[in-house]
DNA sequence: GACTTATATAAGCGAATGGTTATATTATAG
DNA sequence: CTATAATATAACCATTCGCTTATATAAGTC
């Protein structure tokens, strides 16, 4: 039995989960469990606009929830598992169900970037 | 390792954390991991209003998070442990830095309704 | 350099949120 | 029956949210 004792104050957790409570921001989060995305990906995934979906990402980045990483002309986003609320973050995504779906739709498009 | 697989779909996660995304919610919450407690001591554990808190609850009602009981003129709210969501809500709770300060402050102000 | 692609920022807008005050509603006390 | 205490609901209001369009910025292509 692994008893989490998370490193998040209350209201650390309440600013957390407010940003949890979006469907959107909540499959994107899930969806970077499977590893880095691009925005573009994200663009491609949802449907809503490019700086709607910027806006959500800055949001998470603000709150240290997700790290960006430019690669040439792109932007990856992924989980900062560095971060201390981390072991927050991951407790919660663990729990829902697999959004991999998501992904395996871009590659069918043929919109998957794979690295570069 | 328990992996707690929760019955929950991303839809439903996202209202519930939307809903935990506000301190005094989520403190209500935390205070209900204690035990049930009724309106009144929720009004008396914070600077809000009595029909804020009211409203706080019904919100909590209607995802069927908590349950409520009438005893006589008082109405105690509880977790809803039967309900699907609860072990993902408990799983978050567990989490967070007990609050049980916030019912010893209300025993010393001698406002705690110790059942009737 | 000019053109395209990827991303971010700014400004604006309708809807939702979290609070308030005022007013029911219901139960207990006298 | 009246008065009081506990709770819920209604109406309102300022702020935040999630989106949009328009525009800026930066990198890659020709």
């Amino acid at each position: 039995m692994s008893l989490t004792k998370s490193h998040v104050t209350l209201d650390q957790a309440a600013s957390i989960l407010k940003l949890f409570g979006d469907t959107t921001r909540l499959t994107m989060l899930k969806v970077m469990e499977n590893g880095a995305c691009c925005v573009c990906e994200f663009v491609a995934m949802f449907d809503i606009t490019q700086p709607a979906i910027s806006q959500h990402l800055k949001r998470l980045r603000e709150l240290d929830i997700v790290q960006e990483e430019k690669r040439g002309q792109w932007v990856f986003y992924s989980l900062n598992k560095d971060a201390p609320c981390y072991p927050f973050v991951q407790s919660i995504l663990q729990q829902l169900p697999s959004q991999q779906e998501k992904l395996e739709q871009l590659k069918e498009q043929g919109k998957r970037i794979d690295c570069c």
